[in-house]
DNA sequence: GATGAATGAGAATTCATTCAT
DNA sequence: TATGAATGAATTCTCATTCAT
């Protein structure tokens, strides 16, 4: 038997293309993420065959771990605020820790050539979010609104708030106290 | 005597790189460029030195006229709250009728060729807006929060309509609305 | 106005490919053609879309050269027989005299990107030959027999005795006369 | 006819290889070889030393192949005209019923790469041929030529008999016989 | 100014070959 | 012996930019 593909391998070229595309942006050279990764050329495409297919690998990746960071310990029988605010935390939290991985996504996600399919399978983690939202306007806790719209409030508010806290990493938590305030300001249900 | 340029070449391949951009991205070939704007090859580098400075002229020019579409009879004596409206409605109904103008600004906005004076420039004339919002402020109109971060939050939320809207075109004056409703809950002053 | 395309330089392409791809084979690279041309690596595609277009190109201009050579003063109004000597001589004259474009003809006839177009585009100027033979058939200065076959009967007999000659210099003269004396045998009416 | 095996891995790698060289060309990839052999990449090594080798080889068998199709059963005590029939008969028939042997051998016969030695290896089983006709010539039964071109003369007229019948299958059997009687017109002594 | 031919430095792949397993 | 991951040199082609006209 030869050597297996090394999942190593495999990850230091994700790992690598996260940092180069980051800096560099999507037109990087494969042969920088290779470089950087300390693999061959040749060898980036054992694991992937075109450049197009990394980048929408990467994009399903990061997503995973990014819902990964966001749904582990989520709080299913919490009141709704406590749930969104877990989700809020842990989403602003993981875009201010992971910044190279945030920005690839940025990028990759207004790509020409990311597919319908990666668009798709990189966002079936969230559906738990979304039908937390749901559920909650079904119970009235939020404005009767189009869960959809909801979805679309709470991800821009947060990826505001993330912008944000990074350009001022001081007030880390205040700004992310703050955003949430605001967030809910908006969506709760009027009396 | 030397002829002037010509203005019309200069806009034409301006125009066509917005339009070249948003459909094929950043790594879209100047030929492309200036084959959509019926000149040659050459001639968009008597107007632009590089293909960088074409595009960091472009995203200010961009940024322009959209600064002039949301702040042309600008009701400077109004209410804040007619004020605000009077931006956000010319903000989403500029998104929603220049998609390629509106989808070029997203790309050169997160491309790493944008130099921070162009990113000066641009935002310069939307200072007038950052103006009535500290004022506004300042008149405890609103909750009292950073300005900058009062910016931040009103320019996400239109963002997110002007996607919204455009995924939705039949509803447009609704979400529009909705939008603003959503925007004045989250930031009025909390009586 | 710009420098005009210049024939020179497609020529010049053209010539080196014929002696590049006579020594190394069709495998050589373009940039081996374009040295030998001495013209930059990107030069040749603006003479040529892709290296396949370059290759089908050069099949047809090197059959319309050989297609003059055999051609030019035929003896429209003459003996069959003396038609048919003046086709054979020039035939092996211009093989023997012009081996890279020979050799260059027979790899890019036998090659897999050859399209159906170039082999008939190609094949068009030796119409004449064709139709002489038709007629000599009709006439039955030949045995009745299929003109398409004796077609291939004179074509193969002339390639052999091409490359005979190519390997008999020396005797060039003797075996070109011998061929067709074999040929005329072949193919001629038998009492 | 004569086959080669699958019974070992090196013969299916020669199986795949002819398969492979006479779809693709010579230049097809060494993987795609090996994949058709369905044996690993690296297998093709343990049996050749490089692709070069490979193709060395690949020549001279089908080389053995075709000689033994030919010679096998060949009148050795019959009349000249006679064993010259067998010879045509067989060496057609090989060549239309073996296409990719066929293709693969006039691809690898052009190729630079083909060694000398293979190309004398590969005619040595034709030897006897030679003879036969070397014997005729003394014998006056031909004109007298030199030996070596009427073996060019057969060949040739052989190969072309081949590619005509392949493009006129349904009269295959009259073309054959065709070919020969055009043949033997041409070499027989004139009276 | 305007043109587009010409350039050559990359860029994404491919592929013969090696080598750890 | 057999495997197939790993390699990196080589290849085709692209494209920003220059420059002769």
């Amino acid at each position: 038997m030869a050597r297996l593909k090394s999942e190593n391998k495999r990850n230091a070229i994700l790992i690598a293309a996260t940092e180069v595309i980051a800096e560099r942006g999507l037109s990087a050279p494969t042969s920088a993420i290779s470089a950087k990764a300390r693999v061959a050329d040749g060898s980036l495409y054992v694991y992937f065959k075109t450049k197009d297919e990394l980048l929408n690998t990467l994009y399903r990746e990061i997503k995973y771990e990014m819902a990964d960071a966001m749904m582990s310990d989520f709080p299913r029988r919490g009141e709704v605020r406590h749930r969104l605010k877990h989700i809020w935390d842990r989403h602003i939290n993981w875009g201010v820790s992971n910044p190279q991985q945030y920005k690839a996504l940025h990028l990759i996600g207004s790509w020409a050539g990311l597919t319908e399919e990666s668009r798709k399978v990189g966002g079936a983690p969230f559906l738990e979010v979304q039908k937390m939202m749901d559920d909650a306007v079904t119970q009235a806790v939020f404005q009767a609104l189009p869960p959809e719209f909801f979805a679309a409030v709470v991800h821009s508010f947060a990826e505001m708030t993330i912008d944000f806290v990074r350009r001022h990493a001081k007030e880390a938590e205040k700004y992310r106290e703050l955003g949430f305030k605001l967030l809910w300001s908006a969506i709760e249900r009027k009396r």
